[in-house]
DNA sequence: TGCCAGGCCCTCTTTAGGGCCTT
């Protein structure tokens, strides 16, 4: 683990597609930083991919074509967003969505981080037992969570990632005996069986 | 031409299938 383990960026990418093995690419990166448990840095970016991107990407997340040929392109945009993450830990909302398209497009210009991801989806599913599903969107009006913006926009999204995190957070900080949530035992939480959850929050 | 993601998790499971999540 880095040095800051206080110190949290989460994340939302905006793609072309689903999946940078078949060729999709980020469009709009959005990320937040939290430090004993508040925002304290953000960073928000369209980027370029370098062509056209589908009519329903451009419906379902309202980034345009012609708002993408003003932007920069994917690699420059990549190059500050590393400088931005630096060596801290990573937090997405299905993080393995977003840890492929960083990844992918971190390869692109030999950047690397050296932080730890963590998923907030595979955690709700083992706190928010009584939660409808596990969208973001849902989980937010779940947990009664004020949001006044547009849902698949980076920036918006990540924003919302970190306030649903705060709220789960303050969730497990209320069964275990710590006055703050241990990097190492939200690692266990997410490996750990459903049925086991409770058992090992008491251990704690 | 025709293909088109993949990790997690449950179950009527493990020699597998399918739903959930992300764009």
């Amino acid at each position: 683990m880095h040095e800051n383990a206080n110190s949290l960026v989460i994340l939302d990418f905006e793609t072309t597609g689903l999946s940078p093995t078949n060729g999709d690419r980020a469009i709009e990166i959005g990320a937040v930083r939290i430090e004993n448990g508040e925002i304290t840095d953000k960073f928000q970016s369209l980027m370029n991919p370098g062509f056209r991107i589908s009519s329903f990407i451009e419906q379902y997340t309202g980034i345009s074509n012609q708002m993408l040929t003003k932007a920069a392109a994917c690699d420059e945009v990549m190059d500050k967003f590393a400088d931005f993450i630096g060596d801290d830990n990573l937090l997405a909302h299905n993080a393995s969505f977003d840890k492929k398209f960083l990844d992918s497009e971190l390869d692109n210009i030999a950047r690397n981080y050296r932080g730890e991801f963590i998923c907030s989806l595979l955690v709700s599913r083992r706190i928010n037992l009584d939660a409808p599903n596990h969208k973001l969107g849902t989980l937010i009006r779940y947990k009664d969570i004020a949001s006044d913006g547009a849902f698949h926009r980076a920036l918006f999204d990540a924003e919302m990632t970190a306030k649903l995190w705060l709220n789960m957070l303050g969730d497990i900080e209320e069964k275990i005996n710590h006055e703050f949530v241990p990097f190492e035992l939200i690692k266990t939480l997410s490996k750990t069986p459903k049925n086991g959850v409770s058992k090992l929050l008491a251990a704690w």
